[in-house]
DNA sequence: ATCCTCCCCTAC
DNA sequence: TAAGGTAGGGGAGGAT
């Protein structure tokens, strides 16, 4: 629950009462509140409300009284302050709403019935012929009008002309579920199950009944027999089983192999890339020589709906691809031979292949389990490209003897050319090509040879009736932005032309660790969702473990079987959907399954799905604690490198801004006549070297306005000599923080002058007065002695509303509480005890001459710090932290 | 302007 | 029957 503005009681008294009494208190507005408590309610806030996903109930606060009286929980029916019933029924009646959308949906669609004519040929005519595999399922139902906004069937595109027909896409898809009373109580069946038991029942029993009824209901029975919720194992079965888990985890475990990007960066000569040739099913032929001249492929079934993981390039002359399902494989190549998985083969072929890799040449990147890119920087006597062919060709022919099975490679000056040239080479050959003829190559290429260039892509393009890359070299980068989005325009338009500005190592540390099974999904209870989320938060945590890291942010993604969605036709697949995601942040870093299933429970909450139509499910952990300084924290830098080096740094990111430019135009001058292109250089260069000027000049600036603020209006003056001895980085950031400071101060005074004649100030943000958020990004908020201080200071500037005025004592809890999420942040249980103690002292102290509110106050005074402590509670999610810090 | 959240896309 | 995972790039749009 949230509270808006001043209420009747007062908000200190009605955020002690919920919390008291098992509501969850938020201090601010966001999609987790349910409901909004309020006597009053401004239209413009109203109608922002109203937009959102869910939106809150807006209830008087008389309903918490009540409720709180009579021991029950009353409905909200007879509280609520605004009648948004009318939106409600609106969203109940789905089925006026979902034809209504429809309505604007066709009328959309055939006013550019053209393209969406061409969209559907071109699709159909590419999924019999060579395709890259999408499977008919996602397919037809992409391309049926009535389900599937026109927006989903294009790219997404910036700028959007027509943004008034836009509405009817995914956000109305995406189902704001009708606001009924109960929709509260399945939020909260996962948290208080045996609470909530009746209506945990009922739609059991709901569920139940209507499987009887239904007819398909012996298929979903049999379906039900092999889903995640009749196997107590099956994540663990199913990830020895998946291929894409197997490749995945295959590459991550070589995560740690691939330098990191920070390594300075050689100029290297060459660029190969190297790629087995149909790789599962080459080492299927290996082991059983009469299959090499027969189409083979590699899958679970013989036919129906499993995939092929790969196939031989005999079957692929019949068109089957890997991805592709057998049904349809068996209808191009009826006598497709079919052969299993054998995954410790393809490790122990990958292993070598390794082992060639890195005995010839120093830097390799590996891309996949069948695939790296090695860079030759001295490996060649005259880097000559008959030596590179001679040495690719040796190492080719080393993996041919140590797997028995043949590899292809490309070869270039960049990544890019290099996996280009590597299609050309296929199967079992190398081919070298020379950047000079990149464009002259590239515009025989069909668009999705490019990469970048997926599935949509290519079908929006396609629909655009442009297929060749020769068409794509005419557009401009500013149209290629346009069209498909300012960086993958600008890669685009480079990789058309052969240029590749990629840096050969770009690995930058892991950003997440996650989880997902989007397959064998059947739940019918609530419980058993519960139950397949403590299973998957076991498997993510166990997969931090392995990797000894911990992260904040924790990631709930699911599908949703969209609405008249069939079954899937791929067995046991998820069909159609909409994907959902919500995240939460905890504010230190975890790796705790328990903490991790709750928090994903919460999640799932609020998302509202039914059991019956979860498809997917997916974890992810992020904001890990080994991704690597995005936290540009000054103090972070400062603490590990000195202030020289930074400087020098400093210079050198100038210094290869200045080669970018140069780069920039070497490669531009390939299109475009050079006279004008050497002024540009030069005068880039200038003012590179005025940044460069202006670095230095920058300290003076910051000198004075330091001196001023110095000297304006601090509680506590830091001590100027102190500050002016670091880096220039840290000043700034002490700068930053300063004014800010200062900036907050001003605005509370004027606040202030306000309050004088409204009587009504609503100031909400004085929270980071007391932090310094800029300079204690990431680092302890130590100085308790001065944290009191401000604390204190504070307290007794507005000791005379505090008593009176609920808004001000509701901004302390609010200050407090924020303060409190710094420490835990870090960790800091003494600091957060300290400050707890402190807070009961300072609120207790004082004994006033008035009695009577003398004993007011001591009630307040505990009130508040229970608020205190149990808002902290409920933001802070770490249960042994919050105890130690619960029993002072 | 920059950040954050919730997506979509791509690659193997 | 079948095993549709996983990480990163990036964009839109809201919050700050
Ligand atoms: N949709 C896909 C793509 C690939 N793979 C697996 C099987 C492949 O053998 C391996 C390597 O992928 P490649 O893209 O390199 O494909 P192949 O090696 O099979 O064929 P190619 O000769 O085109 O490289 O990854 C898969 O299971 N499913
Ligand atoms: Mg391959
Ligand atoms: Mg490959």
């Amino acid at each position: 629950m949230n509270i808006d503005g001043h209420t009747e009681p007062s908000s200190v008294i009605l955020i002690g009462l919920i919390t008291k009494h098992g509501g969850s208190y938020r201090q601010y507005f966001d999609s987790t509140v349910t409901h909004l408590l309020a006597c009053q309610l401004a239209h413009s806030k109203l109608k922002e409300l109203v937009k959102r996903r869910n939106p809150p109930h807006i209830v008087h606060p008389r309903w918490i009284m009540d409720c709180v009286k009579s021991g029950v929980l009353l409905s909200v029916k007879d509280y609520l302050i605004v009648d948004n019933s009318r939106n409600t029924v609106q969203h109940k009646d789905m089925r006026s709403f979902t034809t209504v959308n429809r309505n604007n949906q066709q009328k959309f669609i055939s006013s550019e019935s053209n393209s969406s004519n061409s969209i559907e040929n071109s699709k159909a005519c590419s999924s019999s012929t060579s395709n890259q595999t999408k499977n008919k399922e996602d397919y037809n139902f992409a391309l049926s009008p009535s389900s599937t906004p026109v927006g989903k069937s294009t790219l997404r595109i910036k700028k959007k002309s027509n943004t008034s027909s836009t509405p009817p896409t995914i956000q109305n898809n995406i189902t704001p579920l009708p606001i009924e009373t109960n929709n509260n109580f399945n939020r909260q069946q996962f948290i208080i199950p045996e609470r909530r038991a009746p209506i945990v029942n009922s739609t059991t029993f709901m569920i139940s009944e209507k499987n009887q009824s239904v007819e398909e209901s012996r298929p979903l029975k049999d379906l039900m027999a092999k889903s995640a919720a009749s196997d107590p194992n099956f994540i663990g079965n199913y990830m020895k089983s998946s291929r894409l888990h197997f490749i995945s985890t295959w590459k991550n475990k070589q995560r740690s192999k691939n330098p990191t990007s920070s390594t300075a960066d050689k100029k290297g000569v060459f660029v190969v890339h190297i790629d087995m040739d149909c790789f599962f099913a080459s080492i299927a032929m290996r082991d059983n020589p009469s299959l090499k001249n027969k189409p083979i492929a590699v899958s679970y079934s013989t036919d129906g709906t499993g995939d092929i993981s790969s196939a031989n390039y005999c079957a692929r002359d019949f068109g089957v691809r890997a991805g592709m399902w057998m049904k349809q494989a068996r209808e191009l190549c009826p006598d497709l031979i079919v052969v299993p998985y054998e995954f410790e083969k393809y490790n122990e072929a990958a292993s070598k292949i390794d082992e060639i890799l890195n005995s010839h040449c120093e830097r390799v990147k590996i891309i996949s389990i069948d695939e790296a890119f090695i860079e030759i920087t001295n490996e060649l006597k005259n880097n000559t490209v008959e030596e590179l062919n001679e040495l690719v060709s040796k190492i080719r022919n080393e993996i041919e003897r140590e797997t028995k099975c043949t590899a292809s490679a490309g070869m270039s000056t960049n990544q890019l050319l290099a996996r280009i040239a590597t299609k050309k080479a296929k199967p079992n050959g190398q081919f070298y090509l020379d950047a000079k003829e990149a464009v002259s190559f590239i515009e025989n290429l069909n668009i999705e040879e490019i990469p970048s260039v997926g599935w949509k892509t290519k079908k929006f393009f396609n629909q655009m009736s442009i297929t060749k890359c020769s068409q794509l070299l005419s557009y401009s980068k500013t149209e290629l932005k346009e069209l498909v989005g300012e960086k993958k325009g600008e890669t685009l338009y480079n990789f058309l032309r052969g240029i590749d500005k990629r840096p050969f190592f770009d690995d930058t540390g892991r950003k997440s660790v996650g989880v997902e099974v989007n397959y064998g999904i059947r739940f019918t209870k609530m419980a058993q969702v519960s139950e397949f989320i403590d299973k998957l938060s076991i498997e993510v945590t166990s997969r931090l473990k392995n990797e000894n890291v911990k992260g904040k942010a924790i990631v709930l993604k699911v599908k949703k079987r969209k609405d008249e969605a069939p079954e899937a036709k791929k067995y046991l697949g998820h069909g159609i959907c909409d994907n959902f995601s919500k995240s939460c942040t905890v504010p230190y870093f975890t790796d705790d399954s328990d903490l991790i299933s709750r928090k994903v429970k919460d999640l799932y909450n609020q998302l509202s799905i039914e059991a019956e139509d979860l498809r997917g499910i997916a974890i992810q952990i992020q904001k890990l604690n080994v991704t690597r300084n995005n936290n540009n924290s000054s103090l972070t830098k400062y603490l590990k490198k000195d202030a020289q080096q930074l400087e020098e740094q400093q210079i050198e990111v100038l210094n290869s801004q200045n080669e970018d430019i140069i780069d920039n135009e070497d490669s531009t001058m390939l299109v475009r006549s050079h006279s004008s292109t050497k002024t540009t250089i030069i005068t880039e260069k200038k003012s590179a070297q005025q940044k460069k000027k202006e670095k230095h000049a920058f300290r003076l600036d910051e000198f004075c306005e330091l001196e001023n603020l110095a000297k304006g209006g601090l509680n506590e003056p830091i001590s100027f000599s102190f500050i002016e001895e670091m880096p220039w980085d840290i000043k700034r950031d002490i700068i930053k923080d300063l004014t800010w400071k200062k900036k907050q101060q001003e605005q509370k005074e004027k606040e202030k002058h306000k309050e004088e004649s409204e009587n009504n100030g609503d100031i909400d943000s004085t929270v980071e007065e007391v932090t310094f958020p800029y300079l204690f990004n990431s680092i302890h908020l130590e100085d308790m002695t001065y944290v009191k201080e401000i604390i204190t200071d504070w307290y007794e500037e507005n000791s005379d509303d505090f008593y009176s005025d609920p808004e001000v004592a509701n901004l302390f809890v609010e200050i407090i509480v924020q303060m409190l999420k710094a420490y835990a942040d870090n960790l800091d249980l003494i600091s957060a005890r300290q400050l707890i103690k402190f807070i009961r002292k300072l609120l207790v102290k004082e004994p006033s001459n008035e009695d009577v509110i003398d004993k007011d106050r001591l009630t307040l005074a505990t009130d508040l710090t229970n608020t205190i402590t149990q808002a902290f509670q409920n933001e802070i999610i770490d249960v042994e932290f919050t105890n130690c810090l619960l029993s002072l």
